[in-house]
DNA sequence: CTGCATCCGATGCGATACTG
DNA sequence: CAGTATCGCATCGGATGCAG
C-alpha cells in the first residue's frame, strides 16, 4: 500500500488497484463470502448448499458459483448419476481466502455496536 | 464462524452476518476502501481526494464520505473560512479497519495471477 | 471550495416458470 | 436434482447544472 507523502496515489498502485478491486467485488456481493465460509466446513451439493443459506434465489446461488469458479476459488464437479448430483468445493486458492476473510469478519464482529452507535448518533444529530 | 456439523447456519450465526454484512458492503462498494486507505495517510480536504481518487465523481465521493462518516470511520471538520474548507480524517475506529482491509489486499495481490489464470481457463472452457 | 438536485444507464438481486 | 430463461424492481454510479 504505497502512497506518495503528498497523499497521491502512486502510479502503479492504481494498477494493482484494479486487481484488487475484482477482490473488493466478490467480498462484497451479497452471498459470496458467506458461501466459501460454508463451503469451508466441507464440500456440499447444489440444494444443501440452497438450504444452508435460506433466503437466496436459485437464479442468483448459480451465478454466485459461477463466479466463484470462474475465480478459481470454487470448484465443480458432477457425478453422471441420475439424477444428476452436483459436488461444490473450495479450491486451495478458496481455502486460502478463507483466513483474509475471517480477520475481515472478526473486526465486523467487534466493531459493530461502534458502527451501530456511530450510525444511530449521525442519525439523530441529522435530523 | 460457527457451523452446525451438518453445514446448516446456526441460528445466531445468522444474525451475526447481518451485521457483518453491512460492513462487507462497505468494503463492496467501488471508493469506500480506496478513501480509506488514502486517509489512512493522513488528513485531507474534498478536492484533495476528489484529484487522489481520478475519476470518482463528485456526487460519489460526497456520498461516499457521507457513508463512512455515518459509520464513525471517517470524521469531517468545517472551517469557517472563505471560501470553506472542509477536512477529512480517519476516527480512531477507521484507522482500525485499515489492518483488516491490508490483509485482505494482501492476499488480493498475493492471488491475483493464479485468479487471473483461473478465469482465462474457465473462459476458454466455457466455449 | 464544497456541496445538493436531477436525470439516466448499468448492474444486482429476487420471483416465477420451465427443462434435461 | 440442478439448472436456464424471462421479468421487474431497486440500488449504484456517472454526468451535468446550480448554489451558499
Amino acid at each position: 500500500m504505497r502512497l506518495l507523502g503528498n497523499g497521491q496515489l502512486s502510479p502503479d498502485f492504481d494498477a494493482e488497484c484494479r486487481g484488487t478491486r475484482e477482490i473488493l467485488n466478490r467480498v462484497g456481493d451479497k452471498w459470496s463470502v458467506l458461501l466459501v465460509v460454508i463451503l469451508g466446513s466441507g464440500s456440499q451439493r447444489f440444494n444443501e448448499l440452497r438450504r444452508a443459506l435460506d433466503g437466496i434465489s436459485q437464479r442468483v446461488l448459480t451465478s454466485t458459483l459461477r463466479g466463484l469458479e470462474r475465480d478459481g476459488l470454487v470448484s465443480r464437479t458432477v457425478r453422471p448419476t441420475n439424477p444428476p448430483q452436483v459436488e461444490y468445493a473450495l479450491t486451495q486458492l478458496g481455502t486460502s481466502l478463507l483466513e483474509p476473510v475471517s480477520v475481515l469478519a472478526t473486526w465486523a464482529q467487534g466493531h459493530r455496536a461502534d458502527v451501530q452507535r456511530a450510525r444511530a448518533a449521525y442519525d439523530r444529530a441529522a435530523r
